[in-house]
Parts: C-alpha cells; sequence; structure tokens
DNA sequence: GAAATTTTGTCTACTGGGAAACAAAAAAAG
DNA sequence: CTTTTTTTGTTTCCCAGTAGACAAAATTTC
C-alpha cells in the first residue's frame, strides 16, 4: 500500500492574519494542487511546468521560446533546459526563423501532438479543488478571479 | 535606474485549454505573487516562507515544528533547515517537551517577537492581484474561496 | 555605415526544497 | 514486559529553478 496523502491531519492551529494573506492562500492552494497534480500523474515522468509548454507550443506553433518563458514567468535559462529535455525526447522541434537569427522557433514533432492529446485531457481534469467543497459555482467564479488578476482572456474565441 | 519588472509584455499568446485549467492559473498567479513579494521586500533577506512560519509560531506559542510541516505542506527535512536558520539568526528557540522528547516546541525570542511586529504590516500589504484590476469586492471573494477550499477559517475569533 | 545598446539563447555556478535512509523516542501488539 | 511498528527530527544526496556572465544577432544612436 503507497502512503496515503492525508493533506490535513487536524493538527488544530490558528492561522492568525495568514488567513487574510492572499499571498498565503495562494501558495498553500498551488502546492495542495500540485500534491494533486503529482498524485494523478504518478507513473508518469511529466512535469506540469511541460504540460503546459507543449499545451502552448501546440495552441501557438512556432512560438519564440523566449516568448514563452516571459509568459509563464520562468527565466529563460531553465527554459532553455526545459527545451532540450523536450528536444532530446523528440516532442518538440527547434528551427531560427531566418529573420532573427538570434530567436528559436518551436513546434510539436507528431509525436509531441500525439503526446499532447493523450495528456491534454488528464491534466484538464486535475482540478484539485472540488475535492474540498467548492461548488461547481464557486469553482467557476474562483478560476474568473484568477484569469482577470492575470489578465487572461476567457476561453479560446480570439 | 532598476530594471522594470513589466509582467506581460503583451507578447500576445493563446493560452487555449490552460486559461480553464485551475492548476496552471493558481501556479502563474503564485508566481507573480512571489514576484511581488521580493519586490517589496527587495532590501531584506527574508523568504515567504520564513515569514509564514515565524506568524504561526507567533500565534501558536510552542507549536511543534512537525505540526508546522504538516500544516505549510512543506517536508520535515525542510523544516530542520528553515527553523535551524531562523534559530541561527536568535528569532526563534528551540526546546524539548517532558512529555514526548522526541518532538521540538518553538517560540519566539524577543528579538523575534520584535521582528515579527516589524514585518507583519508589510506583509499583510503586499496584495498582488489589487494592481491587476480586481475590486475590493472581489478581492475578498477570491480570498474567501481559497479559504474554503483551504478549510481554514476566516479571521482569528478561534 | 560604424559604434554603442538591447535582445536572445546558452552556460556555469549556486540555492531552495524534496527523497530516502537513519536514530531516538513513543505507541501498539504479542 | 518484550518486540514490532509508527512518529519525529535529522542528515546526506540529488534535482528543479535562479543569478550572473557570456556570445551572437538585432536595433538604436551618432
Amino acid at each position: 500500500m503507497t502512503e496515503a496523502v492525508d493533506i490535513q491531519s487536524r493538527d488544530d492551529i490558528r492561522f492568525g492574519p495568514l488567513s487574510e494573506s492572499l499571498g498565503f492562500l495562494l501558495r498553500l492552494l498551488q502546492l495542495v494542487s500540485f500534491q494533486d497534480f503529482y498524485t494523478r500523474f504518478a507513473d508518469s515522468e511529466i512535469r506540469p511546468g511541460e504540460i503546459s509548454v507543449l499545451i502552448l507550443i501546440d495552441e501557438n506553433p512556432g512560438i519564440r521560446q523566449g516568448v514563452l518563458a516571459r509568459r509563464l514567468l520562468i527565466k529563460r535559462a531553465h527554459m532553455t533546459k526545459m527545451v532540450q529535455a523536450l528536444k532530446a525526447a523528440e516532442l518538440v522541434k527547434k528551427s531560427v526563423p531566418e529573420e532573427d537569427k538570434r530567436g528559436i522557433e518551436l513546434h510539436l514533432t507528431p509525436k509531441g501532438k500525439r503526446y499532447v492529446n493523450k495528456v491534454k485531457p488528464i491534466f484538464m481534469e486535475y482540478e484539485a479543488v472540488t475535492r474540498h467543497g467548492l461548488t461547481q459555482q464557486e469553482k467557476t467564479e474562483l478560476k474568473r478571479l484568477l484569469r482577470k488578476s492575470l489578465e487572461i482572456p476567457e476561453a479560446g474565441e480570439g
């Protein structure tokens, strides 16, 4: 039997002002969310960041890796490593555009496309929070508020 | 002039299904929040996790460090390091309770108390999100939803 | 057009945090 | 009571992600 991941063994603690700190609450729920992710993808080797990158390349073929890094708020140095890994796994291919030879454009390989199509539904499904008592309506509202503060538009009708 | 931290240089990108992924949105806003934190505490050496720990010890004098780790969703190994650092900084003192000599109880030192009182208001004020267009009402609702999914009660009236 | 500045990706450290193994104490099982 | 199992904190090792310096290409300034 694998160890049960019981999130809170009722240790009864006073959060005090932290229960009013947006940053604290965000961090904590984000950790819960990651735990949930790793539970769901337990056997797989994939990481949340990699899935995001793959999905974004799928949605934006030829996107530059620096742009990706900026929008995902990760450092260029790290994006270099991720792309190298994804390329080594033959999920992504790099190409240098003629009009700006500094940049590197990214595309999914056929294998990458197949992989994204397989993993995306599982990824979209991992919703951490319903487990802990938000109604469907509240979950929708939560996502709306997060999108709004991130200035991310709703669905895909660009 | 210090480098401007402009979060999104309008690179216009399609988020596709990610705009409906709670985990993705949480991660992203959490990163924004951390960036905001480090801007606000730029000169200081403090980390968000350390402030949280200090505030929780202040609210729960004598709390065991394992309990703290469980509730903050960080590993015991890491908590050990944090507590050692806080002790080295003379902000926290450790003591072994008679009734269970495995455990370690934590208290703030006078210096620790002074420090928390100084830093707490700055910490509570860093609210990342209002910058990006949530109304006060929406921010309150966002916090309520985060608390609810984390099963954290409202204010302090234990 | 030449020289200075900025942008982009990469590399080499370095750090925060986790995994796994361990020892001491407590609790549970017999 | 003795033996096994669990809990707690620690240590060692490892990996994801960052900071900072760099080179090549592009852009700006003169």
